[in-house]
RNA sequence: GGGUGAUUAGCUCAGCUGGUUAGAGCGCUACGUUCACAUCGUAGAGGUCACUGGUUCGAAUCCAGUAUCACCCA
């Protein structure tokens, strides 16, 4: 066997395997009747990002959930790839673009677009081979792009049947437009954030009262430039005899009516709001009540334009504010102004504010596809996890609005729609046609837009595997089973591909759906680009391994919430590995000095191994459980415990005692075999978590453990837990002897005894039962305990000068060679009396309770007497033991 | 304004369908360099489970309300 270093060293190990899984091609997928498929389409990340900590606990927790299905036979596929992010990677080359002096007006569409295409190919996508580093178990050659031939193919069908269904319409309408990106966003692109900001109450004349005037409220004072009406409530007294009169818009001097709306909330500001159709959707509304003008004073780079009036064209919407805040004011039209807190919208990807915008843009009818979705998951179809999510779902889809799809840039998938020049008519097809339809004439163009990236990510779980065809692959792996995402994209996202599935495919898109958190820095703030505050993962990685970073992750992400990355959280999961190594250090090379291996279990006859083996067993069978629920939490804690405090702190150090000095060989080699099947059997549940160590350690274990067949941990079998208790009350005794070895340290430290010492022990107990498999067992607290001699029995006595411990009802005797310190001891005795009199005290009166005798179930009641008889035997001989001291 | 959640040890969090002596990791204290591991071992300290009511024989767990915080939507 290799030697294997004292400390385990993650650097060479985790590449040499990652280059052996994907030489072998034990990531790819192929079409298989004979088993059972396992699919996740990976979440694509744009082909602009660097991999970040979101991403780690993303595709951590997909690849455990496929390397788990692939240990339990399934032909498993995750599916990876990225998406092309339109405005993100725009901006990026665009930024490019700026340190030469040029826009990508100077290149023209064309030229930027192959522009983009060189950087896709040269820069994009680094992110990929970032998660190859993280262990990804992707098929890589299934790798797909948004943009891919076959992936537009599927986006231009969608909209064509979407329209050719009537729910894909065009319309002049209020959108978000983002004046820095120069494009419509949808309602879900836009960030909202409370602004400490003010409302503006601002006098509008009356034209026939000469001195008279309404105030109206308002958190943007530059719009009022556009201002078409002033509505009023109808059932508002105060003004009713105001409706139909005409006010003279200050500044501009432009006549407009007093108009009645129940949109308008009485309470709120004076009562009288200003209309401003083409910068205010809900004002949009009203015009459209009303027929209003609508008048754009905005232009698309939040300049003000010539509607705004010789003294503000040309400014900024910021600076025009102030200078009608000032002109305002020199004119006494300004009442007053308050504080006020609002939601100011900015742009998702530059944070720029957010313009509502008048404007012609596409738009899908969401009402119809919402529906489907909420029916699918009500009906159970696709499960979501953790299922409070599902409220938050339905109320968003309760409550949906139209999607806007077109963007005004260049990168993504061109609208496919096409106007006649000549006569207008409005044609979608796949390929630009040759002659209107309608006027016959060639003179055609094509919409210049692009659509919403989302609009290819909706369709992702079926146009990666060869939507609109019909392929094979379509036919075995979809519906995927499950998706993976942080929930704060389940309405930009997970909603959308329900929808998308159900309308395209007529079938779910994935069975289930697993949302987990996000990661915040030490002070809990989510990490972001612009804060600096998310470490490289990969530095991680490199300093502390990538199991360690895995494992760790999950070991602190509760379910659904978010996580709190610190660096010494990372410790956890590397000393965790550090363990793993060193246990099968000395499991390896003790396996190594001893000849053969059993067949096959049989008759045990050493507690320890029958403890072991039911413990095996037990934790199987809940760590399959927890797998199965996507309880990735309990995964880590159980095998944690199970490997750290079971196998290792027990396990392995009793049977040391074997190894060195014991003349039965088949005893031996049964620990043997058993040491090496729980470490392999733990190794394979551990597997999914920390792939490259597992790997690593079961490559040697395979040499001497030789029930292993074949040539990867990924492809052997997920251990299977029998149903059968077997062993049970085996593993509560070896339970009391733990116990009793515990006290017994215990003691030995309160008295200051000497660890390399070992002592003399007395210990009586009145039960035969009990005190037989104590005797049995004594060479367990004889090695574990460091004890020289030891009688056990119910006639034993107490030996002079000892000291003294009770537990459960068992005494236990140290003799001491020196003076005790009695006042110490009594304290000791004392302390513990109290502890246990206060549990008996509430023993009892649960017991003398009628109520409770007449109604909790027969089991318990028996467990609470066997308790109160056990806590008043051991009260009795703590007091014994007291006075013994007087 | 509407919605969803959180409040358990110094910190970060487990605790599933009500019955436990309420757990873990990190941190802390004491002791220990024994032949897998000091990225370790052994023992230990530390909690009126936010508050107030209610349901129940029995509540950290179920219900209602209060307070504080967080996130999402408008």
């Amino acid at each position: 066997m290799k030697e294997m270093e004292k400390v385990y060293d993650p650097h060479l190990i985790e590449k040499k395997w990652y280059k052996f899984w994907l030489e072998k091609e034990l990531f790819h997928a192929e079409i298989n009747p004979q088993k059972k498929p396992y699919t996740i389409v990976i979440p694509p990340p744009n082909v602009t990002d660097i991999l970040h900590m979101g991403h780690v606990l993303n595709n951590t927790l997909q690849d455990i959930m496929i390397r788990f299905k692939k240990l339990q036979g399934f032909e498993t596929l995750w599916l990876p790839g990225t998406d092309h992010a339109g405005i993100a990677t725009q901006n990026v080359v665009e930024r490019d673009l700026e340190k030469q002096d040029k826009n990508r007006h100077d290149l023209g569409r064309e030229k930027l677009v192959e522009l983009i295409w060189e950087w896709r190919k040269t820069k994009g996508g680094r992110i990929l081979d970032q998660l190859k580093r993280l262990g990804a178990s992707c098929d890589w050659r299934r790798e797909r792009f948004t943009m891919d031939e076959g992936l537009s193919s599927a986006v231009n069908e969608a909209f064509i049947s979407l329209y050719e269904k009537g729910l894909i319409y065009r319309g002049k309408y209020i959108i978000n437009w983002c004046p820095r990106c120069n494009t419509a966003l949808s309602d879900d692109e836009v960030e909202h954030e409370d602004k400490a900001s003010h409302l503006w109450f601002i006098k509008y004349p009356l034209k026939d009262r000469k001195h008279e005037y309404i105030t109206v409220a308002t958190t943007r004072p530059e719009t009022m430039l556009g201002d078409t009406a002033v509505a009023v409530n109808p059932k508002d007294p105060r003004f009713a005899e105001l409706i139909g009169q005409t006010l003279i818009l200050p500044l501009i001097e432009r006549e407009i009516p007093i108009i009645a709306d129940d949109f308008v909330d009485k309470e709120f500001g004076t009562g009288c709001v200003k209309v401003t159709p083409s910068h205010d959707p809900n004002d949009f509304d009203i015009a459209m009540r009303h027929d209003l003008p609508k008048i754009t004073i905005i232009d698309e780079n939040g300049i003000m334009n010539e509607n705004a009036g010789t003294d503000y064209a040309g400014m900024d919407r910021f600076e025009c504010r102030e200078k009608v805040i000032m002109d305002l004011r020199e004119r006494k039209l300004l009442e007053k102004i308050e504080d006020y807190q609002h939601n100011v919208g900015h742009c998702y990807r530059c944070h720029t504010v957010i313009e509502p915008y008048l404007s012609n843009q596409w738009f899908v009818k969401m009402k119809p596809l919402a529906e489907k979705a909420m029916k699918v998951v009500e009906e159970g179809k696709i499960a979501i996890h953790p299922p409070r999510y599902t409220k938050v779902f339905f109320n968003w889809l309760e409550n949906i609005r139209d999607w806007c799809i077109s963007r005004q840039i260049w990168w993504g998938h061109r609208i496919p729609v096409y106007y006649c020049d000549d006569c207008g008519q409005i044609m979608v097809a796949k390929n630009e046609p040759k002659e209107c339809s309608k006027c016959g004439s060639s003179n055609i163009h094509q919409d210049p837009d692009v659509l919403d990236t989302w609009f290819s990510s909706w369709l992702w779980p079926f146009s990666t595997l060869g939507w609109p065809e019909k392929t094979p692959e379509l036919e075995y792996f979809y519906p995927t089973d499950l998706l993976v995402t942080a929930y704060d994209i389940l309405f930009f996202w997970v909603a959308r591909m329900i929808m998308g599935g159900m309308e395209m495919m007529d079938e779910i898109p994935f069975k289930a759906v697993y949302l987990h958190g996000l990661v915040l820095d030490e002070n809990a703030v989510k990490m972001s680009k612009s804060l600096g505050n998310s470490p490289d993962p990969i530095d991680i990685m490199e300093k502390y391994g990538t199991d360690a970073l895995r494992f760790s992750m999950v070991f602190n992400t509760p379910k659904g919430n978010d996580v709190i990355y610190t660096d010494n959280l990372i410790e956890t999961g590397r000393n965790f590995a550090n363990k793993i190594w060193n246990a099968a250090r000395f499991a390896l090379t003790n396996a190594a000095e001893i000849d053969g291996l059993p067949e096959e279990i049989e008759e045990l006859t050493e507690l320890t191994d029958k403890w072991i083996l039911h413990r095996l067993n037990e934790v199987t069978k809940t760590v399959q459980a927890a797998y199965d629920e996507y309880r990735f939490l309990d995964v880590t804690h159980q095998l944690y415990e199970f490997f750290w405090n079971e196998y290792c702190a027990w396990y392995l150090e009793i049977i040391k005692d074997r190894f060195y000095k014991s003349e039965d060989q088949a005893s031996i080699r049964m620990a043997k075999y058993l040491m090496l099947k729980v470490l392999n059997e733990s190794l394979k549940m551990l597997h999914p978590i920390m792939p490259f160590i597992t790997e690593e350690i079961w490559q040697r274990v395979k040499e001497f453990y030789p029930f292993e067949n074949t040539e990867s941990i990924m492809i052997s079998d997920f251990p299977v837990a029998t149903d059968k208790d077997s062993y049970h009350e085996e593993s509560e005794q070896m339970q009391l002897i733990f116990k009793m070895i515990t006290a017994i340290r215990s003691i030995r430290k309160d008295m200051n005894v000497s660890p390399s010492e070992y002592v003399e022990i007395v210990i009586k107990d009145i039960f035969p039962a009990r005190c037989a498999v104590l005797q049995d067992n004594r060479h367990y607290i004889k090695v574990m305990a460091k004890v020289k001699e030891i009688y056990i029995g119910d006639d034993a006595v107490k030996p002079e000068k000892s000291t003294t411990t009770v537990v459960d009802d068992i005494e236990i005797y140290m003799p001491l060679e020196g003076i005790i310190d009695v006042d110490k001891e009594r304290d000791r005795l004392l302390k513990k009396l109290s502890k246990v009199e206060n549990s008996l005290i509430k023993c009892v009166g649960k017991l003398k309770n009628d109520n409770f005798i007449s109604n909790a179930p027969a089991d318990i009641i028996e467990q609470e007497k066997e308790r109160k008889e056990q806590l008043e035997n051991t009260i009795e001989k703590l007091k014994a033991n007291i006075s013994f001291l007087e």
